[in-house]
DNA sequence: CCCACGATTGAATCCGAAC
DNA sequence: CGTTCGGATTCAATCGTGG
């Protein structure tokens, strides 16, 4: 038994009149993902994020040396007979997902040394063709209780067309202004999703045991579509592919078989308003020369898009757009370029010129800057 | 045509007897890796470190990263046959060194998403097993000139034992100690080789086009190997594991086709000096340490029968019987049995559990452990 | 209100010698 | 070979509590 369940968020965003005659946009469908993408049109999707079962094969369990229990994965979702039966269910998922992708679609898949060799190899064996593999490098991974392996710090994510001749989205002067104006590179830093991100169940117990950052998604989405288009994510668990893309004006497809993760997801997403349009517009063509790093702000949640930022006066309010760029009084561009712009010179540091208001008081962007700074120090070589 | 080039590090290391007698030790192989490999005898190398040759779709057939070509592929084959080839040559030469390995050994290769998926899903289906895959972050990545993906600022290695129950050396002591006194990550920063340590020809030319740098070997090394094991790399190129190797007191064999990397490789590998026996001795673990049984306290007069010992907040009383076994509220047995049982734990270890009163003080018996091992120490010097 | 401290937790293929 | 059991093993971040 299939049903579809809508959520509010179908008319926010822009879409193209075609997407919305013929998908069910922003939906979370219920079942199987490889049935439910069959039913869907064939070349309809913009771009494909997933997040499969690693096939993670932990027979016994773990204790932390304090003798405390570790949480592992045991769900029967990621239960495999053997890797023949674990390479079968990933040739014919991404088949599946081949089929629903547009010419010029993409797919991204994360995973972990268990699986991602088998998901890498099937994806070329299928035609898909590598653009990059990424990495995220995990701020606070899971030690290694036993001191037998080097800490498993990361998990790799790839990248990839729908064929050879795709031409796909990529953001590349948006990227490159949000990270000190120098190319995005192939290695990202995150924290593992905690705290108030992840959600929890009414016995505060996490909902799933995997769920992702909604700063790796939010990279990701920024990196590789553009506003309205729609993003299918055929392992949704509670949804934060959905959250993130309702947040940045992208319209979601979820496929999930589990109710728990469905509630949960719907809840959260309800929750999510979308940035405003302008906030959304991505720089176009070469900006600033100066070396910024604002962008990570807003991926590491200390600004979120569309805040406002005052001169020391609060003469001048400009907007933060969702790639780290300011919109203000027509002007655009890097924080130092508006902030020169605005004042009628040729330059300006953005960094000590703008501030956020928080409570009464006014606080130095750059400030932000020194957490961000303080956080990456930790992690350095 | 075989033949086998010594170099002068023969005879500077230390290594086993039976290895001297039947390996080509210290020594470049020159021919193809899998026939070499296959004349080696079976269960003899402590460690292959391989970084094999690219598979770069866009041409036709199976490359070395210098775009020479490695087999002779007469044949326009589609993708599909282009990939089988590369599968099945990856196949071969894990499967030949899967065989030269003993059965504790283990194997590093490294590689980029062009074939490292092929590789790591090979490494899987032949009965390797993984124990990490490792990022090497490249602090100084060539950026991506057309700006249409993210930078490529990083290469895979996985590291994976012989089978699932081989028992791989791994210094986690050692490495956690050279790293600031946290567990190493999977994800290591190196510049990429340049410089002094980048070989050039009387052209000035690279020699190599893709010439490791000996800080990723040395770490590799440092990890997963012991002064006097056997490192064989079947893609030797100009010799940077045998470098590394003889500098740190392992030996080594190459296999190579190409007469100009090897003489590059010979040359470079007669002017490094081993550093001393001392300087190679890393920091040892408590697993290192001979075991000491509690009763030898009391047989050695550091405890007498009878003693009371108490936990940190002398919530408990053990009293200590004559064979070295407690007695405390009903539970008997070894000092970590009991030390579990009053806590209502499955594990414990005694030794930083349980303390002797000594006037006002408590002192753990784990320092009277350390008294009787340093009187064994000064009965062996 | 702020700081110190402790408790908790996260995609994990997590021991090995002796008997 | 399997079983037993000694005893070795964790980092960053969040959240709650108490001073």
């Amino acid at each position: 038994m299939l049903r579809e369940l809508g959520t509010e968020a179908r008319d926010i965003a822009p879409a193209s009149e075609e997407a919305k005659d013929v998908l069910p946009i922003d939906t979370i469908l219920v079942g199987d993902c490889i049935e439910r993408m069959n039913a869907l049109p064939a070349g309809s999707v913009d771009l494909v994020f997933a997040d499969p079962p690693y096939y993670l094969q932990l027979d016994k369990g773990l204790t932390r040396p304090d003798q405390s229990n570790v949480a592992g994965v045991h769900d029967d979702w990621d239960k495999f007979n053997d890797f023949a039966h674990y390479d079968q269910f990933t040739r014919d998922w991404l088949a599946a997902a081949k089929r629903v992708l547009k010419p010029n679609g993409a797919i991204w898949v994360i995973g972990s040394y268990h699986n991602i060799f088998r998901v890498g190899a099937t994806l070329q064996d299928l035609g898909y063709w590598m653009m990059n593999d990424v990495i995220w490098r995990k701020a606070n991974p899971m030690p290694n209780f036993r001191g037998t392996r080097f800490t498993n710090a990361h998990e790799t994510l790839i990248w990839a067309t729908r064929s050879q001749d795709s031409k796909a989205v990529f953001n590349y002067d948006a990227l490159k202004q949000s990270n000190d104006d120098t190319q995005m590179r192939s290695d990202w830093l995150f924290p593992i999703c905690t705290g108030q991100e992840r959600l929890k169940d009414e016995n505060d117990d996490k909902v799933h045991p995997t769920q992702k950052p909604e700063a790796l998604l939010y990279r990701v989405l920024m990196a590789t579509s553009k506003p309205g288009d729609v993003i299918l994510d055929p392992f949704f668990g509670t949804g934060t592919t959905g959250a993130v893309a309702k947040k940045l004006g992208r319209h979601f497809i979820g496929i999930e078989r589990e109710s728990d993760y469905i509630n949960a997801a719907l809840k959260r997403i309800a929750s999510i308003k979308p940035l405003d349009k302008v906030v959304l517009e991505t720089v176009k063509g070469k900006r600033a020369e100066k070396r910024v790093a604002f962008g990570s702000l807003i991926e590491q949640g200390l600004m979120e898009p569309g805040a406002i930022l005052l001169d020391s006066k609060k003469k001048f309010k400009a907007v933060v757009r969702a790639d780290g760029s300011l919109s203000c009084e027509g002007h655009e561009g890097s924080i130092h370029k508006v902030g020169a712009a605005v004042q009628g010179q040729t330059a300006c540091n953005g960094w000590t010129y703008w501030h956020i208001q928080q409570g009464k008081d006014l606080v130095l962007i750059d400030e932000l800057r020194a957490e961000i700074r303080s956080r990456m120090h930790k992690l350095s070589a």
